[in-house]
DNA sequence: CTTGGTGTACTAGTACGAATAGTACACCAA
DNA sequence: TTGGTGTACTATTCGTACTAGTACACCAAG
């Protein structure tokens, strides 16, 4: 599979699905058209009940990243420019201050923390260039 | 007051109260030897019951942000450095990859990225020297 | 038409955390 | 002693996560 789930974490097991799916999307290990197994099969090698992992699969149709056809399955969506673009870059914008904040207790300047982004910036092109040959 | 609290958002107010207090000492609003409002004070001014409050301070307390003397009161600390440095750094790690997914779904290239997290850094640095002076 | 696999929609119940409310207590300075 | 501090405790309400079980609607293939 192309994540772990951990029920101790504090994180809902339900978002950790979601997570993990667009994360591996976002990646390119799954890529448009790709189906993603049913909700009892994903339960199952999960050791979820599948009423959770419909949850998921519910919130990642809501956010486009999936589509469902019922009957048939579910499939990885084409990219899609999303209707509350704005919104969620506020969200990453009060992220990005949050990380100003925790460097501060670090204490980080400025410049170490615009290295630790860059690196793992560029770590994470690496990562989705090997899935995008 | 530094911050405001919406028991209305998802995040737990107690949890909005550390984090309001923590980017008030981080931006120079508050500084060391501050003393902050007795957890009943607080809890009026906000609306709030003084147990909330007094959970916000003990995690406060927990990360060395404040220092508390019974009796007394709590005042705000001096930096120290925090023994859990590096699995902070991990959970920092964390997020910014989480920036990355994200970007992805709204299309933005790793240099819009880069230029946002950029900006925002200038801004907090602008925002914490008006108050250092 | 039937079958089997899909996602979906319910209900019921358990567990846990957040938050409020109220009360009592321990500490310390004036 | 007094008054202000943080702390500890119980009880209660509320919402969410999760499990469990069942039933249903849809669609392709036989």
């Amino acid at each position: 599979m192309w994540f772990r789930v951990d029920p101790r974490l504090p994180t809902p097991v339900y978002q950790q699905v979601v997570d993990g799916i667009k994360e591996a999307v976002a990646k390119g290990l799954l890529k448009p058209r790709d189906r993603l197994p049913a909700v009892r099969e994903l339960a199952m090698l999960m050791m979820l009940n599948h009423n959770t992992v419909a949850k998921a699969y519910q919130e990642l149709e809501r956010e486009r990243v999936i589509e469902v056809i019922r009957g048939r399955g579910t499939y990885v969506a084409a990219p899609s420019l999303l209707a509350n673009r704005s919104e969620r870059i506020v969200k990453m914008s009060e992220t990005i201050k949050q990380l100003c904040v925790e460097a501060y207790y670090l204490q980080m300047t400025e410049d170490d923390l615009l290295t630790l982004f860059q690196d793992l910036m560029n770590e994470w092109k690496r990562e989705k260039g090997r899935n995008n040959t």
